[in-house]
DNA sequence: TCAAAGGTTATGATATATCATAACCTTTGA
DNA sequence: TCAAAGGTTATGATATATCATAACCTTTGA
C-alpha cells in the first residue's frame, strides 16, 4: 500500500468517525447496531483497514447519512 | 446478503461501468492500468463481488473521476 | 458474415476483511 | 479522583476479495 493508498483510507475512516459523532453514535452504538466488532470499527476509523463498499452502507444507513460522505 | 445490498451492489457496479465507458476505456484498457484482473472487474461492475475501497480508489484514479460518482 | 475485441463465468490459490475474544489505554462526568 | 464508558491493539479463526488462468459468449467493424 503506498503513502496516497494510506492517506486515502485515513480520510475515509476520519470521515466514518466525523459523520457517526455528528449523528450522536459511540463506536459501540453503531457496531451493536450493524453487528461488527468495536475492534473492526477502530481499525477502520484510523484507517488501518481497506473497508469494503458493504460496510459502507451498513455504517451509513444506521446512522443516516450518504456514503457519499465517507468520501469527500 | 439481503436484497438491499444485492441492489446496492448492482448500483455501484453500473456506475463503475457508466463512467469507465464515458471515459473511453475498455474493461481490458482499465485492468491493464490497475494491474486488476478482468474476472474481477466483471464480478464488480456485475454486483456480485464487495468491492473495496482501495480498489474504487484504484478505479477512480485510472479513468479520471471520483470516487463519489460511483455511489451516486 | 466473420474475425477480433470486449466481456462473462468457472476454478483453485492467496491475501486480507471481518469475527470473536481479551487485555489494556483514554476520556469523561459525578 | 476514580469508576464507567469509549476506544485501541493483539491474536487466531473464518469468509471472501482479488489473483491467475482458461474457456466461452457477445458485440462490433470491415
Amino acid at each position: 500500500m503506498n503513502e496516497e493508498e494510506k492517506k486515502f483510507l485515513k480520510r475515509v475512516g476520519f470521515n466514518i468517525a466525523k459523520q457517526r459523532k455528528d449523528k450522536g453514535f459511540s463506536q459501540l452504538d453503531l457496531c451493536s447496531i450493524i453487528k461488527m466488532e468495536k475492534s473492526n470499527l477502530s481499525s477502520i476509523e484510523n484507517g488501518r483497514q481497506n473497508v469494503t463498499s458493504l460496510t459502507l452502507l451498513k455504517i451509513s444507513k444506521a446512522i443516516g447519512v450518504k456514503v457519499n460522505l465517507f468520501f469527500e
